[in-house]
DNA sequence: ACGCGTGCCTGTTGGC
DNA sequence: TGCCAACAGGCACGCG
C-alpha cells in the first residue's frame, strides 16, 4: 500500500526508465482505471515525458509535446510545469512497471502505455492494479489545477518545519491518528507511518488533537519526519508484494515498531501490543509506552 | 463546516 | 482438509 516513501521511491526508480520517452500509443484493458481524461488520450500520442514526480501520494507524468519549447502558461502548485499530466493514486495495491515493448498484458493490468525512444520503440509501462482502487488521469494543467482533490491536499510533511506541522494536526477534535491519515492537513501519510510515528512519539492514536500539548505535537513532527525520511531511505516498506518500478523490494518493514505486529510484544517494554479501530482503520499500539500528551 | 460511518474491490488468511 | 467470513485500507460520499 504505496504511502509517502513507497511513492516517492517508486517516482525516483520510474524515472530513468520514462524520462525522454515518448508515448506512441495507449492500451485501456480496464477502461475505469481511466478515472478522467478519457478525451485526453489520443493527446498523449507524441508526448515526451520530461518529469515524473510526486505529491503526496499521487504520482505525476509530465508530457510536453513534441517540439514544444516549453512555455506553459497555467502552473500546477508544487509540481514541474508540463503541458499534460498524467496523474496516478496507486491507492491500495497499484504498482508501475516497464517492460518490453512486446510484453503482454498480466491479469491485473489496467492500462499500458508504449514507449519509444530516438523513433525506436523501447517499452511499455504497466499500470498493475489488483483491487482497482487505483486510477489514471489525464489531465492538462489547468484541470490538474483546479482538481478538488489536488488543491485541498495539505502539505508536504519532509518540506515543513516542525511548527508548522504540529499547527496541521492540532486543530479540530479529530483522533491524533484521523488527523495523521488526514490527507487535507498533510499529504502522503497512511496507515504504516501513522502508527509508526505515533508510537516513536509515545502517543495514543486514540487520543484527541485537543488534549495533546504543544510539546507532545512537536514531538510527534519530528517523530513522523524521522520515520518518513528512515523510510524513504529504506526505499520505503514492502508487506506483501510491495516492489518499486526496477522490481525492488523496501528494506523499512524491518524497522517496523507496531505496524502488523498485533498480539507481540512491544520492542521497547515487552507488553503484548493492542490492536484496535481508530479513525475506521487497524490501528496498533502499545499502551504502556504510549500514554503520554 | 466538521467528524464519522460505509462502500468500493479481490487475494489472502484464519477459524470452525 | 475445505469452506467461507473476515480482513486489508484510501478516499468519495452521505449523514447528523
Amino acid at each position: 500500500m504505496p504511502e509517502l516513501p513507497e511513492v516517492e521511491t517508486i517516482a525516483r526508480t520510474l524515472a530513468p526508465q520514462v524520462v525522454g520517452r515518448t508515448i506512441t500509443s495507449t492500451h485501456i484493458l480496464r477502461p475505469a482505471s481511466l478515472a478522467a481524461g478519457t478525451a485526453l488520450v489520443p493527446a498523449l500520442a507524441g508526448g515526451r515525458i520530461q518529469h515524473v514526480a510526486r505529491r503526496g501520494k499521487l504520482l505525476t507524468l509530465g508530457l510536453a509535446p513534441a517540439g514544444s519549447a516549453g512555455a506553459f502558461p497555467v502552473p500546477v502548485p508544487g509540481l514541474p510545469p508540463a503541458a499534460l499530466y498524467l496523474v496516478f493514486h496507486l491507492k491500495m495495491t497499484g504498482s508501475l512497471f516497464v517492460h518490453s515493448p512486446d510484453a503482454a498484458p498480466g491479469k491485473h493490468t489496467r492500462l499500458m502505455f508504449d514507449l519509444c525512444r530516438n523513433g525506436v520503440a523501447e517499452s511499455r509501462l504497466f499500470f498493475n492494479d489488483i483491487r482497482t482502487f487505483g486510477y489514471c488521469r489525464v489531465m492538462a494543467p489547468e484541470d490538474f489545477a483546479a482538481w478538488k482533490f489536488f488543491t485541498s491536499l495539505g502539505s508536504e510533511p519532509l518540506s515543513t518545519d516542525n511548527q508548522n506541522i504540529a499547527k496541521a494536526l492540532g486543530h479540530g477534535k479529530m483522533r491524533i491518528k484521523a488527523a495523521l491519515l488526514d490527507q487535507r492537513r498533510l499529504a502522503g501519510v497512511g496507515n504504516i507511518y501513522a502508527d509508526e510515528s505515533l508510537f516513536r512519539a509515545k502517543i495514543a492514536p486514540q487520543t484527541k488533537t485537543a488534549d495533546l500539548s504543544r510539546t507532545a505535537l512537536l514531538r510527534l513532527a519530528a517523530s513522523l519526519k524521522a520515520v518518513l525520511q528512515q523510510a524513504v531511505r529504506e526505499c520505503g516498506s514492502s508487506i506483501r508484494d510491495y516492489r518499486d518500478a526496477a522490481g525492488n523490494a523496501g528494506a523499512f518493514q524491518n524497522s517496523f515498531m507496531v505496524y502488523g505486529r498485533k498480539g507481540e510484544k512491544c520492542k521497547i517494554c515487552e507488553s503484548p501490543l493492542q490492536c484496535s479501530n481508530v479513525a475506521g482503520r487497524t490501528t496498533i499500539h502499545c499502551p504502556r509506552c504510549q500514554k503520554q500528551s
